[in-house]
Parts: structure tokens; sequence; C-alpha cells
RNA sequence: GGCCCAUUGGUCAAGCGGUUAAGACAUCGCCCUCUCACGGCGAAAACAUGGGUUCGAUUCCCGUAUGGGUCACCA
């Protein structure tokens, strides 16, 4: 890890993982480790009417559980720290009277309640610069007095402010549409607008990574620097990740598009390394000839992930395809990390006579997330009420009399089996289909409706039979019997 | 509303002046199979629009439309 390129994660503790928000760790982070560059995480809190018990923990133990390590960071220490934003209070003061002296800000003691009917009067027209020429003697008059104050940026009143972004390229505006924006607040503490700008700076980030949501903002960070003397970061604003509304609309991905926190992704059976592969490609596709592939592990990410392969235009979130990925994820699982973490999913009783391990694993390849298991495993638990009719299925040729007419011969020969296994059970049960002339399908088929109730199961009749074991398969068949 | 950004199938997207305009999800069909699924094969489905520039535009420029973002003592 070196210096070359410093990218940082800079999230504001709201109490869960925005799955937008992963995404720009995820960029942010792949974009410093493609270099071996270094990644930090620094914590945004100085909205103090807003902090969350314990929302740091849980963006620190969902960059933990995505592997997006950061090099320096609240809990991990750094030569640039502290990495909390309400620990480094006085370093914004400070650099805002340097603000003011410079004469890139100034004082403002304008109360609430005349913003408020400033806004009132005219709600486009914003602050109406009031204070902007208060001479020093009434500046230094105010502040003897004690009167609370802001400060606020001294925008240029005429020009234009232009910057270079790595992704949307160049983006400027016409400084009369800049507001003088608070960088320090009445209580002390700075805005975004303006611990941001001073934290990279000090920190040394090389490339802000962010939404595009801060693309039209991005002219008033770019002249703070300017106002410093700093040179500016490169800029590396995102494409937003949008959600589907109901009346098939599209808006910037939030809670009512459903569960959107990572968290609530990973309580629904979501698997982290799935998550991160299908919200590494909103966004961003690999070049030339990776173009077609899907399927990336985060070491993957770091090697072929680049800034230039960043699109601009919005992504729409899909849940679909998010099953997908995660379904294909979960099926190349090794076995035994699958079914400790099904178990986990596993919150019904399971009678003794049942074999979970092999309902789990008959269950593997046919889910796309991990909280299917309780619906799918449900009638291997209790027979559902069906009705007869559902022996009937043309393509086995199998009608409610020949289903009676196997499901007499099975009984006895299952009676039998000593060895109730896949194996045992399926040989003995194709005798059936040469004694009365049948396909085995038309066996499999009125045996499998027997034995579940369903026309549709996860496994064969036999693998079910297996599961449920001997005893079960046989008071099944005989209620089947007697409809 | 002002400013900014975007626009390839329903969705994610490749393409970076000349292509039969990839691929994936979803949808549908067929095959396989002890059903469904898995798997295999296949189908349908797109360059928003009008002007330029050019021998030639999905690709470059401008307008229009549509969508999105932003205009806080929130980040």
């Amino acid at each position: 890890m070196d210096r070359n390129i410093v990218t940082r994660f800079a999230p504001s503790p709201t109490g869960y993982m925005h799955i937008g928000n992963l995404r720009t760790a995820l960029y942010s982070f792949l974009i410093a480790k493609h270099q071996d560059g270094c990644f930090i995480l620094r914590i945004e809190d100085t909205d103090r009417e807003r902090l969350v018990e314990g929302a740091e923990d849980v963006i620190k133990s969902t960059l933990a559980t995505t592997k997006l390590t950061y090099d320096e960071g609240p809990d991990v220490g750094g030569e640039h720290g502290p990495y909390v934003q309400s620990q480094r209070k006085e370093i914004y003061m400070e650099y805002a009277k340097k603000l003011v002296e410079s004469g890139h800000a100034y004082y403002c003691f304008c109360t609430k309640e005349r913003l408020e009917q400033l806004h009132e009067e005219d709600a486009t027209g914003g602050y109406d610069r009031h204070c902007r020429n208060l001479s020093k003697e009434e500046v230094a008059e105010n502040l003897a007095k004690g009167l609370p104050f802001v400060i606020r940026q001294k925008m240029p009143l005429e020009g234009r402010t232009t910057y270079t972004d790595a992704v949307f390229g160049e983006i400027g505006c016409d400084n009369v549409e800049l507001q003088d924006q608070i960088l320090m607040k009445a209580d002390g503490y700075p805005t975004y607008n303006f611990c941001h700008v001073i934290d990279d700076y000090l920190m040394g980030v090389t490339h802000v990574v962010r939404g595009s949501e801060y693309l039209t903002s991005t002219p008033k960070y770019a002249l703070l620097y300017d106002s410093f003397g700093w040179p500016r970061p490169i800029y590396v604003h995102l494409p937003l990740l949008m959600g589907k509304n109901a009346d098939g609309s599209v808006s910037k991905l939030s809670k009512r598009h459903g569960a959107v926190s990572f968290q609530d992704l990973v309580a629904d059976g979501y698997l982290p390394e799935a998550i991160i592969n299908y919200i590494a490609l909103l966004g961003w596709c690999p070049k030339g000839e990776d173009a077609t592939t899907e399927f990336f592990s985060l070491e993957d990410l770091k090697k072929v992930f680049t800034i230039e392969a960043i699109n601009k235009s919005p992504a729409v979130f899909d849940f679909d395809k998010l099953l997908w990925f995660n379904g294909e994820y979960i099926k190349k699982m090794d076995k035994d990390t699958y079914l400790s973490l099904a178990k986990e999913f596993v919150n019904f009783s399971v009678p003794s006579s049942i074999q979970l391990d092999k309902l789990l694993l008959l269950l593997q390849g046919r889910i796309g997330k991990l909280s299917e298991i309780a619906e799918k495993a449900a009638f291997f638990l209790a027979l559902p009420d069906y009705d007869k009719s559902l022996f009937e299925n043309k393509k086995n040729k199998v009608t409610p009399d020949l289903a009676l007419a196997v499901l007499q011969e099975a009984l006895p020969l299952l009676e039998q089996l000593t060895v109730f296994d896949n194996d045992s059970i399926y040989n003995a049960l194709l005798q059936i289909a040469e004694k009365l002339s049948c396909k085995s399908g038309a066996v499999m088929w009125s045996l499998r409706i027997a034995v579940s109730g369903l026309a549709v199961t996860p496994g064969g009749a036999t693998e079910i039979m297996e599961v449920i074991g001997k005893e079960e398969t046989l008071r099944r068949i005989g209620v089947a019997l007697a409809k």
C-alpha cells in the first residue's frame, strides 16, 4: 500500500448502510486498491441532531463483512486522524477563520427567523447576503456581544467555475447561481460543504469518489480549494442508483423501494459476495473481452476495475437479477459452508425423523435466497391438504385410477425396504412401472404427489421419501389412498 | 422554475464513424429429466426525436422531447 492514490469512504452514521452507499464505498475502495493505494474510512457526524446510537458500528461491520478493509480509520488509526469529524471540531473553525481573514468567507448574524421569512417572500431567492459586507467593527461588536453566528462562503458574483470530473467530464456553473453557503453552523460544527473539503485536503485524498448528486455542488467545493490555494483533487462522481416505483417511474433508490440496506438484504438471505458482485456491475462494466464476464470476486474487481469504465447514466436496481446472482453463489458454495449458513435460516422446528441436511442440500440448487428455505421446506414437515385431482397429469398419462393402482403397489414394496435411501427406493419403484406397464414418470408423479401434496416440489419423489423417512412416507401414501 | 446530467430491448449493459448492434437477468418455446428446478438449445425484444458534419452515423455537434439530480445551520 502506498499513498500515490488515496480515496475515502465518508458516510454519516445513519444507523443503516444504504446499498447505494455501499456501492460508493466499493468503488472508492476499488479505485484505490487497483493501484495498491490507500483507502480511508471517515465518519461524518457533524449533524448533532441526527446522531444515531451504534450507527458507526453498522458501518464498520458492513465494511468488515464485505471485506472492504480500510487502511486508515476510526478504529485502525493512521497519521491523519482523528477520523471522526466531531473530534476535529477545532480544526474546522481554525480554517474557517483563515478564510474570513483572506476575504473568502464572512460572519453572518442573521437569525433563522429572518431566513425563514426570506424564504417565504421568495422561495427560490436564497440568502440575500445581508451580512456579506458588514464592517470589521460591526462584526467585532456583534462577536463581543456574544451574538450567535455562522460563517458563510463568499462566492464570486460573476464569472463561471468549472472543474473536470473523471467520469462526467467538464462540469461548470455560473457563479451567480452559487449561494453564499454556510461553512460553520451556529452550534460551532461545520457543514458537510466545508469539513469534507478540509478533511480531504488534510488527509491527502487524491480522488473524491461520491454519488452524482454532488455533481452540481462541486464547483463550490472547488472554489474552497482555490481559496486556500490548495490543488483540487480528482473528482469521480458515480451514476445514481435508482429504484423502480409502483407506477413504473424511477427515482433515487430509497427505503420505499423495499429492503435497500445491506443488513436488510443479508437478513433476507443474500450473501455479501453476491451483493458486492451485483452492485459492482451497476454503473460499471469491464472493458474489452471481459465485458461478457459477470462473476467477479473482490480480488478480481481490484484487478480489472478502472475509472474509465464507469458509466454516466443512472442504473435501476433490479432485485430479480440480484436474486439470480445470489442463487448462483449459493449453488457454488461448498456443502458444509452452505449447511451451516442455511441452518441459521431454519426458524422452524424439525422432527427428528426428518433428515435435515439432505433436505437443505436438496434446496441448495433451488433457492435464490436463504430465507426461501422455510416456505420451500414446509411440505416436508407437514403434508399440505390437497385435492386428488392433483394426481391427474397429461404428460405422464396419469389418471386418478392409475395413481391409485401405483400407490397400492408401492405400499408393500416400500414397506419391505430395509435400506431407505434414494437409490433403493428408486430401484424398487421401477418394478411398478413394469408391472403396470406404464412410464416410470407416471409412477413417480403419483408418488410425489402422495408424499408432497404439491404439484411443484424441490426434488423428485424418491428424494423426498428419503428425507421424510420410511414411516412418514408410508403414512402419507396411506392418506392418499384414503382420498 | 433556474442550473446541471443522462438517453442502446422491461432491467443491467458491450459498442468508442462502416457490426447480421454482443452478453446477462426477466419473459416465452423446445429438449433432457422421477415433477418443478438445474442444465442445453432457441425465440421475441433496443440505438428517444429532428436537424446538421461526413462517402457513411448508434457512435461527433446543435435543437427538441423524456427521465433524473440539485437549489438546507442534511450529508
